[in-house]
Order: structure tokens, then C-alpha cells, then sequence
DNA sequence: ACAAAAGTGTTTAGATTACACCCATGA
DNA sequence: TCATGGGTGTAATCTAAACACTTTTGT
């Protein structure tokens, strides 16, 4: 049909704000760029979306192509779309946002592609509207974690409370309560934990806890007033 | 530059969901589709993205052909992307959702174009994947109504305590306690009473309240628990 | 024994909820 | 005056926040 016809077609991207955990802090995966335009800026990784995948379908692509990773957290941020976005052409993006762990991380492609981990309060200046990209993405972020755990998706699969306290300390910027902090995420019910504790971070030793299985998290309790 | 030319170029569309609040219901602005493929089926108004304007644009511009009316308060929800959606054409679609009054509406457009005001909880059956863009606007107005008064933008400038309430009865689909939700509103401090009453809707009469100017009501306190 | 981190308990302030009650007015 | 919605007040409950206290263990 001759429908469509008439209208303009666009080149569509993907961008990803990676996610990690590392020496208390929350941290973000850049790309310097190697060419004009904007040679020098750090950027964020990305593609375009090809014909026969979904936007979802290209951010997983994307970020197995980047960090070796699958079956990741992932979540639509928004679009960015303004015409003269990118000065060399027309391209509309979306960005997505990834949490993953860093211990996972396939090193070797930090080495060939000179990718790094930035810490999210000390970053570079990144390319196009990218820097509002990765703003956008971490209040989307805070929000998720605002009513769920997601944050754990930053750690190994057994944390300790301790762990997973600091990893909402990254995310929002603030320091919780270690009392109230481990009371409201216990209240919640979907911990479950394991008769394992950490001694390497204390001398008595913290229980190691994981997500229960088949718990639907969201919808539940709010964790952070917001 | 030959970077990009690579990549496939797409179709893309804004698809709106229009918000009206009519008969203490909330309502959805709907078109009947004239053509094939599922010709009788109901569709979101929508259009494509043109060369000179970002996806902002084009929703307000989609807004203005459809209903007449400018400055409206739209917001995307997300990308919607499958390949396969459009049968006729790979075409990713971005929903964005507007709430506009339906007394300041343009009745000659309802007869021009077939277009009808259906309640949110009697819909017809809609084309593509429209259904799920309906349900996934529903959920962030609810969202961005429950912590900020942005139902209000569905009601006229001056409005009652009585009327507001009703919105958001109809926005969450509960009955809100009349003097608990009024003291929550009047709390946050965004309104301005004003030295006039409504008389139609009763004998003692409710005053008329206005939004203030120059507030910004979001981030403030949360109005819904969710 | 004691320092240091893990974990528990207590107290207070504030918010939410349910619901009773008073007020103003037109018929 | 009385029925009807508009508007206020209050007690019971729940939650968040601050912080003191107890437990465990390596040195």
C-alpha cells in the first residue's frame, strides 16, 4: 500500500546508560570517540536498529556487543529527538538504561575498544545529548529502585544487607540508616537468607541474602519516600 | 559523512492518547479507521515524524489537527517497536499522552472525522498495539497524578474541591474520602481559593479554587499512596 | 578485654485512615 | 425546618526517622 508514501523515514538509535557498582560507587560504561564529529568526547554506547529487530531487541543487542553480557536488566528511558541532534544527520534516539556487574564484566573488551567506567558524579564531557540521556536515566532509575530492588542487579546474586545499603547510597546520593534501612527491606519479603555469612568485611561476619525466586517485587512496598 | 549509511531508515510515529474528563469519567478521544488493513477498528490519532521536527513537535502538531487545540500538556510514555506491528510496514510508533478539557474541544472535528469520546473502562477494540500504548498511558497519568495536581489540567481554570476530587476518583478508579483528599490538596499549597462559589452543583455552594501561579507542583508531597 | 562491625530495640514525630460532626442554603 | 451537599475535627493506626543498645569475633 502507498499509505506511507509520503512521509520521511529516519534513521533510529539506541543508546545505552550502562549501570555498574564498584568502591562504593555507581559507575557508568563510556566509548571515547575515535572520529569527527566530537572526536575526543566520551559517548555513550549505541546502534541503530536494524529491520527485523524490536528497539528492545536492539538495546540487548548492544549491550552483548559492548560488555559480552545477556539477560540483563533493561528499560526504556525515553527518546531523544531533536532535528539537529546529531550535526551529521537526522538520527532519532532512544535510550535505554542497563544495569549490570561489573565482576561480569568481560575485560578484554575494556582493553580493545579503550572503554571505561566512569563514576557517576565525575564525568566526562560526553557527546550530543548524551549527558541528558544518562540525567534522564538515573531519575529513572532512582524511581525504579524507589519501589523495588532493583538495585541488586548491580551485585552478585548472595549480598549482604551491608552491600546492598551501600548500592542505595550510590544510587541516591544520601546515606540510609544501617537500623531502618535493614528493618524496611526485610519487611518487604522477598529476601530470603542464607545460611552463609561474609567474614571477609568484618570480623563477625554478615549473612549473606538473596532475591526469592517468583516474587514479583514491584507493586509492593514503597522502599525510598520520594 | 558515510558513517550512517549503513543502516536501515524507518517510519516513525507519534500515536496520542487524549485524556478527557466528561460525565465524572475519564474519556479517550478515538478514530474510526477508514481503510484497510482493520478497516472498523478504533485507532489512536497519530501521524508521522517529518524531517524538521522533533517527536514534541509532532505530537503537539498531531494534537492541533485533531482537536484543535495548542499549549496542552502531552508527555511521552514510550517506543512502541515490534516489527511486525504495522502489517503494512515496519513503522516504530512513539505514544505520548495529552489531557486536554472537553468543553474547550472542537465539536465541528468530532463530525468531520467520525471521532468519539469513549469512558477509559468501555473501550472498542483498537488497531495494533494501541490497546497496550492506552493501558501504559493510563498507568504514568496515574503515576504523575499522584504526585503532582496534574489532573486538573482535564478541569477548566477555576474549579471545586468536589470536582477535582471527582477527577482523581475517576483517574485511579477508587472513591477518594472527601475530607482526607481535601485536606491532602489544600496541604501542598498549590491552590488559591477563590471569593466565588459554585452554586450550580448545590444549595450551599462550593468555593472555586485556581492553581496557583508559578508553582511547581512537582516533587512536592505525594498526593496518592501507590 | 576491647575495637569494630553486625544486628536489634525503643522512642518520637508525622502521615494516613475512618468516620463523626457542624454549616449554609434553597425548597 | 429539613434534606443535601460542603466543609471541619478527632481518635486510632501506621510509618519514618533518629539513635541507643546488644551481639559476635579477631586480634
Amino acid at each position: 500500500m502507498e499509505l506511507y508514501v509520503n512521509h520521511p523515514k529516519h534513521y533510529v538509535a539506541v543508546d545505552c546508560v550502562i549501570f555498574g557498582y564498584q568502591d562504593d560507587q555507581l559507575k557508568l560504561l563510556l566509548y571515547p570517540r575515535g572520529f569527527e564529529p566530537s572526536k575526543g568526547n566520551w559517548s555513550l554506547p549505541g546502534g541503530f536498529i536494524q529491520n527485523d529487530e524490536s528497539s528492545d531487541e536492539a538495546a540487548a543487542r548492544i549491550l552483548k556487543q559492548t560488555t559480552g553480557l545477556e539477560e540483563i536488566f533493561m528499560e526504556q528511558v525515553q527518546v531523544f529527538s531533536k532535528p539537529d541532534r546529531d550535526p551529521e544527520a537526522r538520527v532519532i534516539s532512544l535510550a535505554y538504561y542497563a544495569l549490570i556487574r561489573i565482576d561480569l564484566y568481560d575485560e578484554e573488551i575494556l582493553k580493545k575498544t579503550g572503554a571505561e567506567w566512569y563514576p557517576i558524579n565525575n564525568l566526562p564531557t560526553l557527546l550530543f545529548d548524551h549527558k541528558d540521556m544518562v540525567d534522564k536515566a538515573l531519575s529513572r532509575l532512582q524511581q525504579k529502585a524507589g519501589y523495588s530492588l532493583i538495585g541488586s542487579e548491580l551485585l552478585p546474586e548472595m549480598f549482604t544487607l551491608i552491600q546492598l545499603r551501600k548500592v542505595y547510597d550510590a544510587i541516591f546520593m544520601r546515606e540510609f540508616d544501617p537500623g531502618n534501612f535493614r528493618k524496611k527491606i526485610l519487611s518487604l519479603g522477598v529476601l530470603e537468607r542464607l545460611d552463609l555469612k561474609n567474614a571477609s568485611e568484618s570480623k563477625k561476619g554478615a549473612f549473606y541474602y538473596k532475591v526469592k525466586n517468583n516474587v514479583d517485587e514491584t507493586g509492593k512496598d514503597r522502599i525510598v519516600k520520594l
